[in-house]
DNA sequence: TTGTAGGCGTTATCAA
DNA sequence: TTGATAACGCCTACAA
């Protein structure tokens, strides 16, 4: 870098300067009583006038803060991902700190180096989204004395400090509406089960069935990767069974995007032919023909309480804890009654010349 | 926290477990010669044993580097910005920085905030993507003296280290692709011209339209923003004219799935009907009915050249600068050779176009 | 080959 | 109301 522009004024040339010890000039500095207000305002002008930024290494070598946090995320190439951590970043600016980002990839050792990087830039505090170290956070916390606040962990985790979704109650409302819309034959596009959403979720499709007295077949459930592909290929599974559902509950957006993609395929119309209905409700979730009915997730509040909950135990406090925050259903247009396929060819909803 | 896992061990505590003085400890540490290799392993072991992790804050005050670098993005909630950070975060990492990353929204005063922020936590270099600074950033630079290296810039600027995209180039390819399939009327839906990109990429389909003897028709442009919102409604303008395009090249990929739902709206099917091109190569521009065509920028190499560029700064060396990247142009399914349905509503057909 | 001493910029504890 | 002075943890001359 260019030489000359890199030299940062310090308390000490501000106490030659203004013609007092560092001292004053530190008490100037921070607010602090037996100060006279006279000085006070001559070393604040000096201070202002040097463009005095205070140094956050000498500060923190002393204070032993950093007012860092870490976050680690699966992938940030993740809409819902991608929603939550703005919130993160802002509450935690709000509050003095800065965040260390990164990523795991969902990957056990690729998570704990992260984890471990944080501890060594002496972080404050570690957030991490989708987690999957399960079972080793309360005993990393107490090794490096750090709190650890989770966010919809991927794996089931003894650790208190979570915020997270209602999934099962999600999952549940979404397969209740479906059945409230006079389905009786309803799937589950969902992800492995030993994922605690995939699991979650699974479950609650399955209670409310249940609930409403309708028997759970396990043809018309498929469990693949959480993405636009597993969507497709799931569907087309359950789509090419002799006596399909007329209703998808799908893990996600994305798996909802590849069922849409899967009926198109096969020559369903949705919804009226099939019923499709999504878990997040990103963006693009208005997007797609036609527009996803899907369960909303708060992620700005995800990020928010996860933040608060960190900051809260930073600073001393104890905050309830887990956390857990609801769903509520967004109606749009992937939804609908169930009819046969025969009747659905006489109504021309939509002009599709295709197939 | 709990109280007791937070105490980090020192060199000085090496020091005495090791029975020798903290500067061998030093030494030891970090690989300075002029010590025996038997002193030298058993103070490794040592500090193995005790867990040590050097304080970066002590180890910053002493030697001025954070090992930090800061990285300001437009949005997160972008999946082409998305793609970009994990690149950095890679890089950075494996040189042993740490990234700081804040948000801008594309408004000047927040970057500046973001900016100054940064600098306040000492970062050795800052990243900024979709800057909007413009002028600024060599006076910044000077004055702080850290280096700035911008990425794809929303705003004009005099800086040079910049590493972006061929904007014109991958516009013109677009746009000399959707000619060569044989279309003569070509629109396009941008972004207002005051945005570098926005400019750019009208500028390369101009070019690519002179360059083949068409004749730039006005009307058949629409600046409006860069979301699926502004696609729709550009087309919806575009499409409802009396002699509308028979293609149409759009600024992103965004705005080309807007575009995807007007023509659905108008009854219009792509590709026979409309052609439509994309630029970003975005996920999902391949979840989309019809799958897109797109020009591919790639992601990757953005972010690892410009946080190269940045290392290299840091570092003290020259990098060349500016870089800019070349596109690809990715086929998929919504693009065709024209066909006569949209030509039909033509009245009037100028002679030169049927050429 | 090792150790001593000084300092990086700041805050905290005392004494003046 | 102020100012020495001593940390904080580490590195780097310089001395031994």
């Amino acid at each position: 870098m260019v030489p000359g522009g890199a030299r940062r004024s310090t308390i000490k040339q501000i106490a030659r300067e203004a013609g007092v010890s560092v001292t004053t000039v530190s008490r100037a500095l921070n607010d602090k009583p037996d100060i006279h207000p006279a000085t006070k305002s001559r070393i604040l002008s000096v201070a202002a006038q040097l463009g005095y930024t205070p140094n956050p290494m000498a500060r923190g070598l002393v204070s032993q803060r950093t007012f860092t946090l870490g976050l680690a995320v699966r992938t940030i190439s993740d809409m819902w991902v991608a929603q939550i951590v703005p919130a993160i970043e802002e509450l935690a600016r709000a509050n003095g700190y800065e965040v260390f980002l990164s990523t795991h990839y969902a990957d056990p050792e690729q998570e704990l180096h992260v984890l471990e990087a944080f501890h060594q830039r002496y972080v404050e505090g570690i957030l991490v989204i989708s987690s999957t170290l399960g079972d080793a956070y309360p005993a990393l916390q107490e090794r490096w004395g750090i709190p650890i606040v989770l966010v919809s962990p991927l794996i089931a985790t003894p650790h208190r400090y979570v915020v997270r979704t209602d999934d099962v109650g999600g999952a549940k409302a979404a397969t209740a509406y479906l059945i409230q819309l006079g389905h009786r034959r309803i799937g589950h596009i969902g992800v492995p089960t030993w994922t605690l959403p995939g699991r979650e979720r699974l479950d609650g499709y399955r209670q409310a069935l249940e609930a409403h007295s309708l028997t759970y077949n396990p043809r018309w459930v498929v469990l693949g990767d959480a993405d636009v592909t597993g969507g497709l290929e799931g569907a087309r599974q359950i789509l090419s069974l002799p006596d399909p559902p007329t209703a998808l509950f799908c893990f996600n957006d994305l798996t909802a995007v590849g069922v849409l993609r899967a009926a198109r395929e096969q020559g369903l119309r949705v919804p009226h032919d099939l019923s499709v209905v999504g878990f997040d409700d990103v963006p693009f979730a208005c997007y797609v023909d036609p527009t996803l009915s899907t369960m909303h997730q708060d992620t700005r509040a995800l990020g928010h309480q996860a933040t608060q909950m960190l900051l809260e135990r930073i600073a001393g406090d104890e905050p309830e804890a887990p956390v857990e925050l609801q769903t509520h259903l967004i109606v749009r247009d992937s939804t609908a009654p169930p009819s046969t396929r025969l009747a659905a060819r006489v109504h021309v909803v939509r002009p599709k010349e295709e197939s």
